[in-house]
DNA sequence: GAAGATTGAGTGGTCAATCTTC
DNA sequence: GAAGATTGACCACTCAATCTTC
């Protein structure tokens, strides 16, 4: 093997082993949400709702927080509309603007999922590792995260 | 905030690090790879074939270990086929099997997107942490990629 | 009957264009 | 003219059904 086999470049394969982490989870994770009729996106947007103040967001702040469209999450919210798990609301003071707002019934349904989301978590992640193991994960994940993701806190109060 | 707030509970951030980093870098690879006329599925693919004995795998294994269906795997071969990057070739001990076989333009194409990807991983993640800590992410990773996907060596040798 | 690959139908996203409001 | 949201057209995936071969 020469030199310059790029192909099986430690970099590369540092990359794959966070996709293969991140994928796996994520396929057993959405297995779960679809037992309470949520797709991983709404429940990622049904989350963010529930954390901000008077649980809404801008649509465009959900977009850029998501990293989706903002036809996309046009299209979202019209699925959690339409369940009645969201509703939409105007911005007094900026008619462009429309408010995604979590309703009683979205909550109850966060509430629903949580507990059991949490444990898988922990089942399949956070629990498979000891305290500094995780730290250090985390630590490097956020240094990351805040280099590539500079926007990831739009609209936050 | 009540002791049961499950919404802003460390492992659903914890997991929302491990996202947002895992989104933010897909993005950006997202970007440059389309420079080079390749869809982020496309690209692993290529990967995994050109480090595959003959450049080659059988479409069921590229499906379990791109985690994507076989379905799906059809269409992306199909497309790569298209494109002359791929192509098909049948498994002469079962006539069930077809393999999917990297050619020399395949090749090519990889040897000049990966210098550049290379370049932008480690711009954008391994770079940014010091070896000690790139350790610890990468040891916690295989941790977790292990136990949530442990069919993805299939077809390895 | 089960495994491997493909196909048709359906779904959820993107991109470009549009409309309204700033 | 730019920002915010939406829409139509398109594309890539999944699921279920099918066909062939084991």
């Amino acid at each position: 093997v020469s030199g310059d086999d790029l192909i099986r470049d430690e970099r590369i394969t540092a990359m794959g082993l966070l996709a293969e982490a991140f994928g796996g989870l994520s396929a057993r994770f959405s297995a779960q949400l679809a037992e309470y009729d949520l797709a991983p996106v709404e429940f990622e947007v049904l989350i963010r709702l529930a954390r901000s103040p008077q649980g809404q967001l801008r649509m465009t702040d959900l977009a850029s927080q998501t990293g989706i469209t903002t036809s996309g999450i046009t299209r979202v919210i019209d699925r959690l509309d339409r369940d009645r798990l969201v509703c939409r609301s105007a911005c007094p003071t900026d008619r462009r603007s429309s408010y995604a707002v979590i309703t009683a019934a979205g909550r109850d349904r966060l509430d629903q999922v949580l507990p059991k989301h949490v444990e898988l978590i922990d089942e399949w992640f956070t629990g498979r590792l000891s305290k500094e193991q995780l730290d250090a994960v985390l630590d490097g994940l956020r240094i990351v995260r805040d280099a590539v993701r500079p926007d990831a806190a739009a609209g936050a109060s």
